[in-house]
DNA sequence: TGTACATCAGTGAACGCGCGTTCACTGATGTAC
DNA sequence: TGTACATCAGTGAACGCGCGTTCACTGATGTAC
């Protein structure tokens, strides 16, 4: 089960931050270039001096701020959960209406979908993010976070709910979103909105059964 | 969404069929090699020359049987979704109770966790499935088979039930079902038994629903 | 506002390594008579 | 049952390539006075 890895993780710490506006955006076009060639060549070509060559680069340029090709994925992975984890951040403050649960929980799946689209190779990266062990550690960071956040709002909005019941049941269906977003990133669906529509159906019944 | 891949996928049939039985056992050992390996050193580091050497074999011998390593990859991917199917399809054909529902869902969730569990590198294979072109290849086809396959049969039962309308709500939970398996192979979980009758509680409401 | 200087950003060239893969081969197995 | 021969299974050695990564460097940017 958690299997520990022998070989130790490399380290994936950025190695210096860009300190003037020109190296910003240096470190913005390596993330993106990246995030191209992985859609183009996919996860397992990409390469350090590949993402170099296309950005118009030299390979050395890359490790004055990723100390290795990990740390380039790594940095893509949270790019885009932070981006996801925004979306959802604004459907609790303000999109989330306890009245209409099924509309409430569309919402949330075409704003997680969206905000995955708008990444750039938002759908390679959340694929990556299960085989390799560097990104395997950021979606489960993330999951958790997420999962933690969801768990502690439904317990503030019905105190009855305990923290615990609470997570146990924003767990799953956080597994559940992620699946359905990766679905839909991954094939071409005839009828997305459809979809769409019974996944939330499915999120607000487990919602209602939650409240009791 | 449905992503053309520009570079066209390397060819991954076999390239001979073992006819001696001491050839049968070199490629099983193949691939429990590979698949060990896949364990220890996780997807990125595999490599022909590693299989080879940790079986004791030489690097030609893997080109015998498969033309390169993505065929290897395919061979074990298959062999891990035939084993979960097979585990399937016994639930459906005998263990499958409609008075029980939710005993039938645990039953079948635990089914496929011990199936995945039980092949070798189970876990990395099925991360893997998600992040390299071949793979993904595998696991639609599977996920399709197993789709329509639940579909029909859930037609046959309830016939009311159209097939369109049972493809549809089977589809998600096909998607469901295997990332609760995902997740119970990736993370330790305190409660194992718990997450597994949680799972199964959503699947068997989903299952009403769909009865109407 | 201009100059001197410290720091930052990126280059050019190269390294050793392990990768995927192939060649011509020897030895093992099975089959026909 | 034994031998001759065809086919199958795996070896030894090597290949060219692209990988990740580093070194000592030049040029660009910002800052102090």
């Amino acid at each position: 089960m958690h299997d520990a890895r022998p070989e130790e993780a490399p380290d994936t710490d950025p190695r210096a931050r860009p300190v003037q506006s020109r190296s910003a955006s240096t470190v913005t076009l390596m993330l993106d270039t990246a995030a191209h060639l992985l859609e183009e060549i996919g996860f397992e070509r990409l390469s350090t001096n590949r993402i170099c060559a296309v950005a118009g680069l030299t390979p050395p340029a890359i490790y004055r701020y990723f100390p290795n090709k990990y740390a380039v994925l790594k940095a893509l992975g949270e790019r885009l959960m932070a981006s996801q984890n925004a979306a959802l951040d604004a459907w609790v403050a303000g999109e989330f209406d306890p009245d209409d649960l099924d509309g409430s929980y569309r919402a949330m799946l075409a704003g997680q979908l969206a905000a995955t689209r708008s990444e750039i190779g938002g759908a390679w990266i959340m694929r990556a993010l299960h085989a390799t062990p560097v990104l395997a550690e950021v979606r489960h960071a993330s999951h958790a976070q997420v999962t933690a956040m969801l768990a502690e709002w439904t317990h503030a909005q019905w105190p009855p709910i305990g923290l615990d019941l609470a997570r146990r049941h924003v767990r799953l269906m956080v597994e559940f979103g992620y699946a359905v977003i990766e679905m839909l990133c991954d094939r071409a669906d005839a009828d997305e909105a459809q979809t769409i529509a019974d996944a939330a159906r499915i999120m607000a019944n487990e919602h209602r059964q939650m409240l009791g």
